[in-house]
DNA sequence: AGCACGCCGACT
DNA sequence: GTCGGCGTGCTC
């Protein structure tokens, strides 16, 4: 005691004394890196940097031997590394922090929770634009270089100065480019080596101000006989003539300031004519920084509820004073949205912000123009779909307004937005698998991130879906969460009646052409008869997933999966589905050589084909993966469908989310036993999901929808329930079999996946690993066990699966398995299979 | 995750 | 001989 005492107060004798001679505080920060590393790194700051840095501002810091990276602050501290020397920053790169000290809580809760690193969080939150790179410049110095010394010089040494004679700098990218090879550090190293070069760190901003070109008219211009000469030296210039006149005919309606753009749609004009036109200085061009994501400025009162709304409003407003979640479930087309467009106003009368979050195939145009006509420039939209810039642009619009009362509408990773003073969250469509993070970490929920984040705030959450998923609804039957139902559609539109057809039965006599069985063509014929338009709903893209050989029965597959190619028509190609591998329709079996090949399945788009030639006379369109890419691809069909240009709409899955057509009364299902039959335990309940969803795109205003469910089994319990409308028949009987084999909702599931490009390595660290975990958690472990798909890109796949009961401690759980990972990381042949851990993976 | 270093095979 | 493959180890 007395000498563990002494020795303390000589302990801080020196190390005060020490302080006092240097003399010095010395400031440090720990920073989180878009890296997959667990831990934060620390760099010592002067004082000065020190009373201005604060957490969530990004620094920019030396990395590794040249990289420099972009940081978030995640602390200040005055506490030395004991084990190294910590580098100093390289620079601050913001003048307030972009991260608020919420979402660094909110990141702590993922990376724990979903077992990933601070790294991984921040890059999924931050748009791409905040994470600078850097990027080594290389220029010429001073040093001259004589003849005598140009022989020594290797070629590429001697290609990469000559460059540099013609250019200030050259990036490491630009001097491969030149010298044609990826390996150019030996060059370089060696001119610098020679002195001849040097070489400099430039960071840049990926971000920039979109700028809008104005155009006025150049001073003295602006005096009637001014004009009145110009237009004469103008006479023989017709088109530069009407681009002055368009000019002051624009001018005279308004004192804003006149777009470019504006101007030449209302003359008519190109830029050419506009750019002679300043050339002659008549005009002039300006520049404003705008914002990106402009919306129109009216607004619309919301509509007045229905009694069933307006009970069901009442009856959420109780869950929310007892401080719950709520989950409503609301058959389709009851009237969901115009609920939380009032959930909103409320919100917004507080001051408070909201957050709507949707799966990403909802995040129509149809649904944000809807609200914009509420909410108009409150309105703020996230989605994948936006450019990095105006990514950042939302991104700042959050940050900024943090107390106006705006409404932030996103997919999944607009919860990970630097929100304030939220009041409410909205998850529509709650039971969307999509909302669910597969491949890069964060593999996280957003529903379930939502209802943390809700709760961080202390914000009231709602989830709604017409066909609740098992968790939520096994939550509001356990109390966790209050239950509000909406059975009645808008209107009291009836259900639509759902049909099912024995296609086996039709087979056996007959009465199918192609994939149609007569019953669903005499529907489409009636509904194209009476003007009306049809939905087909077919859950696989492309013309044929196999591709076999009539001699000797082999199916084309993909040379890096362990799949078989599909066809695709249009572009008459075969192409992989897991890793866009593609190769030219063969005209021979590859194998055998035999050309009798034969596609087997069938896929949207040999649908559509079928379609054409059945009715020649209709319009045909087709709505899947293919067709929608790019920013505008669902929307342009979309529209041509509203505004019936299309007849018949044939598509995945991605028809079923939230889209309002007016005027379909048929909607068809070509082949439910796909669905039924996908080798996953959520199969039956995503049938129901899905199959409910398509169904209720049917007569969805004045009149009663027709559904037409073709299948092979239709005495099946899920195709029952789905034409009953049976919610919770299907509840009850899928819960009990989820109780019975150990899945969610009952229990908790965490899947971890090794891959390796060697198969026996998979195996045997599989082994490895399931033994370690068995000895901890028994016979909650399952396999290890190929998946459907073994190999993808080459790799070869094996999953582990646990099923922990739902009272097992999951930290606890976690920490156990971060301990057999790390061992399994220790064992040298083990080091290179990647593992993945997967939480929650419904 | 990058990125350097280092060790081996197949070519100018 | 070198170029270029990828295994290994480290990053404040």
């Amino acid at each position: 005691m007395l000498i563990t005492s002494v020795f303390n107060t000589i302990e801080s004798i020196l190390n005060s004394s020490s302080n006092t001679y240097i003399c010095l505080v010395r400031y440090f920060i720990d920073v989180i890196l878009p890296i997959p590393l667990i831990k934060l790194f620390t760099y010592s700051i002067n004082e000065e940097e020190a009373k201005f840095i604060l957490p969530g501002m990004r620094v920019a810091v030396p990395f590794g031997k040249s990289k420099i990276y972009t940081a978030i602050v995640h602390s200040v501290h005055e506490s030395k590394p004991e084990t190294y020397e910590a580098k100093e920053i390289h620079q601050i790169l913001d003048e307030t922090p972009i991260v608020t000290q919420e979402q660094l809580t909110f990141w702590q809760w993922i990376s724990s929770y979903y077992m990933c690193s601070l790294g991984d969080v921040m890059r999924a939150s931050l748009p791409s634009a905040f994470i600078l790179e850097s990027e080594t410049l290389i220029s010429r110095s001073k040093k001259e270089l004589s003849s005598d010394q140009e022989i020594t010089l290797t070629d590429d040494e001697f290609v990469v100065l000559e460059a540099l004679e013609n250019q200030s700098a050259l990036t490491i990218t630009e001097v491969s480019k030149i010298l044609n090879k990826k390996q150019v550090l030996k060059p370089i190293k060696a001119l610098l080596g020679l002195g001849y070069i040097q070489l400099r760190e430039e960071i840049y901003e990926q971000y920039k101000p979109k700028l809008v070109k104005y155009i006025k008219l150049k001073e003295g211009y602006d005096k009637e006989e001014a004009l009145i000469e110009l237009l004469e030296i103008l006479s023989r210039a017709q088109k530069q003539k009407e681009a002055v006149m368009a000019f002051f005919s624009l001018k005279a309606g308004n004192e804003q300031p006149i777009k470019a753009k504006e101007l030449e749609e209302r003359a008519n004009v190109s830029t050419a004519v506009l750019k002679a036109l300043v050339e002659k200085e008549v005009f002039e061009f300006y520049y404003i920084q705008t914002d990106r994501n402009q919306f129109l400025n009216e607004t619309e009162n919301s509509k007045i509820l229905n009694e069933h709304q307006e009970k069901a409003l009442e009856e959420i407003r109780q869950v929310f004073a007892i401080e719950k979640p709520c989950l409503l479930h609301g058959v389709t087309a009851s009237g969901k949205t115009e609920i939380y467009v009032k959930l909103i106003e409320e919100v917004l009368a507080k001051g408070k912000n909201t957050l709507y979050l949707l799966p990403e195939i909802a995040l129509t145009t149809q649904l944000i123009a809807r609200l914009k006509n509420y909410f108009a420039d409150k309105i703020v939209v996230f989605h994948s779909k936006y450019s990095v810039n105006e990514r950042v642009e939302s991104w700042q619009k959050v940050l900024q307004n943090t107390n106006t009362g705006q409404v932030i509408i996103g997919a999944r990773s607009s919860v990970l937005l630097p929100f304030a003073n939220l009041g409410l969250v909205i998850v529509d469509e709650e039971h969307e698998q999509s909302f669910k993070q597969f491949d890069p970490a964060p593999r996280y929920h957003a529903r379930d991130a939502a209802l943390v984040l809700a709760k961080q705030f202390n914000a009231h959450i709602i989830l709604g879906s017409a066909t609740p998923s098992l968790e939520s609804y096994y939550n509001t039957t356990k109390g966790k969460y209050g239950l509000v139902e909406l059975k009645y559609r808008h209107n009291n539109v009836l259900m639509p009646a759902i049909e099912l057809v024995d296609i086996k039965d039709k087979h056996k006599r007959k009465r199918m052409t192609g994939h149609f069985s007569d019953v669903m063509l005499k529907a489409i014929h009636e509904a194209i008869e009476n003007k009306e338009q049809v939905i087909l709903f077919q859950n696989r893209r492309g013309y044929s997933p196999i591709v076999e050989c009539g001699t000797c029965g082999e199916a084309t597959q993909c040379p890096n999966c362990d799949v078989s190619l599909t066809y695709h028509q249009y572009r008459n190609e075969l192409r992989c589905h897991y890793c866009s591998y593609a190769i030219a329709m063969q005209h021979a079996c590859l194998s055998c050589g035999s050309p009798e090949l034969d596609t087997k399945g069938f896929g949207t788009e040999q649908i559509e084909k079928e379609l054409t030639e059945l009715f020649p006379d209709l319009k045909i369109g087709r709505m899947d993966l293919d067709t929608t890419r790019g920013k505008y691809g669902y929307q342009k069909i979309i529209t041509a469908f509203e505004q019936h240009e299309i007849d018949i709409l044939v598509g995945t899955q991605m028809l079923t989310k939230g889209l309002d057509f007016k005027n379909v009364s048929l909607v068809g299902v070509l082949n439910a036993d796909s669905l039924l039959n996908f080798p996953d335990f959520r199969a039956h309940e995503r049938s129901y999901q899905l199959l409910s969803q398509v169904a209720g795109r049917a007569g969805r205003f004045d009149k009663k929808g027709r559904v037409l469910i073709q299948t092979f089994n239709p005495f099946h319990q899920i195709l029952q329930q789905v034409s009953s409308h049976d919610y919770l028949s299907m509840y009850k009987e899928q819960l009990e079999q989820r109780y019975i084999y150990k899945y969610p909702p009952t229990n908790r599931l965490l899947k971890i996946t090794l891959r390796h490009r060697d198969y026996n390595k998979v195996n045997t660290g599989a082994d490895w690993f399931a033994t370690s975990l068995r000895n901890v958690f028994g016979n909650q472990v399952l396999g290890p066990e190929f998946p459907p798909v073994s190999r993808i890109r080459n790799e070869y796949h094996k999953h582990i699966l646990l099923k922990m009961p739902i009272n097992q401690s999951m930290s606890k759980s976690k920490k156990a398995i971060l301990k057999i990972q790390n061992s399994f990381m220790s064992v040298k042949d083990f080091r290179p299979i990647r593992v993945v851990l997967n939480v929650d993976n419904y």
